[in-house]
DNA sequence: CTCTAAAACGTTATATTATTACATACTGTT
DNA sequence: AACAGTATGTAATAATATAACGTTTTAGAG
């Protein structure tokens, strides 16, 4: 019987910066993660990138490119961050991940002109939350 | 007969910059844009970031925020950068402009269920370039 | 269990990207 | 001329990210 799952264990730093962007409500940057983890032995900026790119690579997480911050992925089925939208208030920064079916498939079956092959899309919309439109 | 036209004459700092980034067959980065135009006598990084932020919000530039980079716009009617979406070869660095109706009617008519109104966005495709693939 | 290769780790230093702060100069309008 | 808005020049610093090493841990093959 091969292994089915693909469910990686994820190291201990790994854990750590994931359970930390998990809790938080709001995008974090790297810098932030560093200060809030260097209780727990995580000191220098190279073990916070490395966690962090691993955790994009295998989709846990996702860098809103825009505001160099990451986030976790709260669709369970983009285990591969290959098609991530997000929405970003530009008043209070709150940031959320679209799940929109029809969305990400009229993109993944967008075919470039010049004969492209996309592997991947990261789109970001900007504008204002229900909130801030009432202010 | 009051003015009509928001062609706003560019400054000297704005136009140089404009005119190294509009030669340039690849994306610019802001500290190269800085090395590359020092004999012009813009000397520091917010002489250029200045510049550069300007000619963002007029559109005659974009921002590749997945490469910190900077593109000419080619695309005579995004005056305003409101609507923008690239190609990027991950081999190669190529970018592009994509330039698709379909495309741009179906995102800007993209409404979110929590109610955000968009403004803007921005789009970034990756892959392998025709060129890329091959090898 | 032992060996090995890959992945993860810790650490120091450095590179790259971007902004703050402040003083000065230019531009167009009234 | 006076004013407001935009742009400039300059120095210093902040914020983001990577290079380069050597070591340790992990997971799988034999
Ligand atoms: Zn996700
Ligand atoms: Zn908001
Ligand atoms: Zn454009
Ligand atoms: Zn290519």
């Amino acid at each position: 019987m091969t292994k089915m799952n693909k469910e990686r264990s994820l190291s201990k730093n790994q854990q750590i910066i994931l359970d930390l962007i998990d809790k938080s409500s709001e995008p974090l940057k790297a810098y932030t993660i560093l200060f809030n983890v260097q209780k727990k032995g995580i000191k220098a900026p190279p073990q916070v990138y490395r966690a962090l790119d691993k955790l994009v690579e295998i989709g846990k997480i996702h860098k809103i490119e825009s505001r160099n911050a990451f986030v976790a992925c709260k669709n369970s089925n983009c285990e591969i961050s290959k098609a991530t939208a997000f929405s970003i208030c530009e008043s209070c920064e709150e940031v959320d991940e679209v799940s929109d079916t029809k969305l990400s498939k009229f993109l993944s079956k967008f075919n470039d002109k010049k004969g492209m092959t996309f592997k991947r899309f990261n789109l970001e919309f900007f504008g204002l939350c229900k909130r801030c439109k009432i202010k």
